[in-house]
DNA sequence: TTGAAAGCGCTACCAA
DNA sequence: TTGGTAGCGCTTTCAA
């Protein structure tokens, strides 16, 4: 309630309190074990009654490291994903006494320019580039100086460290699934953006056929947009064809949401008529879809904290990050749609 | 690509290379009208040359003006409003030369200590104390030694400057918007926990029955949970009361999705035979259902802005911030619904 | 119009 | 075991 008037105590003001040298304040904050038992509690003491904590700012520009990892977007964070992600990550960075400081770009240049120099000036040790959707990104030219891990991205020719979903172990496992409930007709309604995941999730999907030594029956294979009118079209049309699917594994969970009213029009039930498997994983939907959604699930937090982990484990040795492309699996969501 | 060994330059390095002094460095850097075209070109061209940025902790350190405000949440940032909350408050932010730094204590006692400590000790400017739907809040004791505005939150005794959506006036407006259609037998599911959306919603719901000259009838107000559920069985019963409603106001996006349902399954058609008016405007939710759901936006952007701008604007005249109750409006997304 | 220099709060080297 | 002190990069006063 008090008008905080009073400026901050500094380190000197604890070391005159106490009757002792700076010097002894700062050994015992950075827990020097030089300092004998007695005189730390003298100080510390000291320290707890003035309520004095040590200014980061002064300690940054001391020992040149700002404890800072950028944390940059190009996009808005709209979407229940950009949380997760970050969550990870900051989980992660909390643990090491490292604080993420996050810039959108919002794909504007001329903020993506500020953001930039923005962390810059303000001494990062490293980057994390995510984007919001697994896909390929073209960096900009000055994020080249400094260490970058990038999170559901990659760039070109893969010369930075990068870590992204597993889309074809996510499809192949969807599959697999599907299969093993003795399902032989499997139906696939996949997006029609070139995106990465488009590809990936159904060569996982014709993986999975052939190892379980399921011929790949293209007419099975319906492409639409990625949006719920999408999942409609597209369980109408694989409901038409001769010997339909009893199964069908949509490319996102939207994309379910409307295949399950195209089924529910049609009079069929889920899971008895046709089993329905999602993608994403995107709760809102996916838990609360009637009958419940089985899901692979976008591995968002264990992105977040793998590309944090791999920047602070490698800032160290200086130099450039060594490009590993790391890949995390999709686990399955089971519910009652299958 | 290279390998960034050579060390950042100062501006010690700029004068040097300028033939100037730190001082005019300075100056020019810091937009000083004294110096003349001349020298400023010399000067801007060594920077450009250099890729000089200012330090911003040693400029902080020097100025004691970190311009870092501390963004506190108490939950996880799992909602899609996060996002947009956050975006809000970034965007005018960043306006002004601040940059927003993060610090989520997921309603964890030895977290929300030490990010307090790490915003205190990073020498934040202020706080923004932001809640992920309109509740009280206890503040934490040390935050309030800072400047501290509330979102979509407030205190007890509402001694903190907040700012939070106008939920009578949104229950009032969907209302109105309900009866302006020709409707007189208005329902509401409304949520039954404890939370001020609660009783505000109702409040204006009923304040617009009121203006209308339409006498309130309890019977067509039911509770549940505000979940999917909650709004299938609160539709139902509504649905078999003697006069049933012709239009039905819920809650949330959610309890509608669960009134679609009711409806879809008593063979009622929307908008035809009822009419739905969901509330927070989940797009996922409201923008996908089928007939689309209108619906009562949480200013959740608006919120993030006007909570940074009142903060930063006050942040000059030191002291304790006025205790201003924000209020702002929800405004209606018409869609098919009705 | 420009420069010299003090000092923001801290760390860490060197002495004692 | 403790203290004196230089200096991180910058802003800003005062003087020239």
């Amino acid at each position: 309630m008090n008008q905080q008037k009073k400026p901050k105590p500094t380190m000197n003001d604890v070391a005159k309190m106490a009757g002792v040298s700076q010097t002894t304040v700062s050994f015992v904050i950075n827990g020097n074990p030089e300092i004998p038992d007695e005189t730390k509690e003298k100080v510390l003491a000291v320290i707890a009654q003035l309520d004095y904590r040590p200014n980061a700012v002064a300690q940054s520009l001391r020992t040149q490291r700002s404890g800072i990892i950028g944390f940059v977007t190009d996009e808005i964070a709209i979407t229940p994903f950009a949380g997760k992600i970050f969550e990870g990550a900051q989980d992660v960075a909390w643990d090491q006494e490292k604080i993420l400081l996050l810039a959108n770009t919002k794909n504007d240049a001329r903020l993506q320019a500020s953001a930039i120099n923005m962390l810059i000036g303000r001494q990062v040790e490293g980057i994390i580039y995510a984007t919001m959707y697994h896909r390929q990104v073209e960096l900009p030219p000055v994020l080249w100086g400094l260490p970058t891990v990038l999170l559901d991205c990659f760039v070109a020719d893969h010369s930075l460290p990068s870590v992204v979903p597993d889309e074809v172990g996510g499809g192949y496992h969807a599959t697999h699934i599907l299969i093993e409930k003795g399902h032989t007709r499997v139906g696939f309604i996949n997006n029609q953006d070139p995106i990465p995941a488009t590809g990936l999730r159904l060569a996982g999907y014709q993986a999975a056929l052939a190892d379980h030594g399921i011929p790949f029956d293209p007419a099975l294979v319906v492409t639409d947009n990625s949006s719920s009118d999408g999942g409609y079209r597209g369980a109408q049309a694989l409901m038409q064809i001769p010997e339909r699917p009893t199964a069908i594994f949509c490319f996102n969970d939207r994309m379910a949401m409307g295949a399950y009213d195209a089924l529910r029009k049609l009079g069929l039930s889920i899971p008895n008529d046709v089993a329905v498997m999602g993608f994403d994983n995107q709760e809102i939907i996916s838990g609360y879809l009637y009958p419940p959604l089985s899901s692979m699930e976008l591995p968002h937090y264990e992105m977040g904290k793998w590309a944090t982990q791999y920047l602070l484990d490698n800032l160290a040795q200086e130099g450039k990050l060594a490009p590993v492309q790391h890949k995390i699996a999709c686990p399955f969501i089971p519910r009652a749609s299958i």
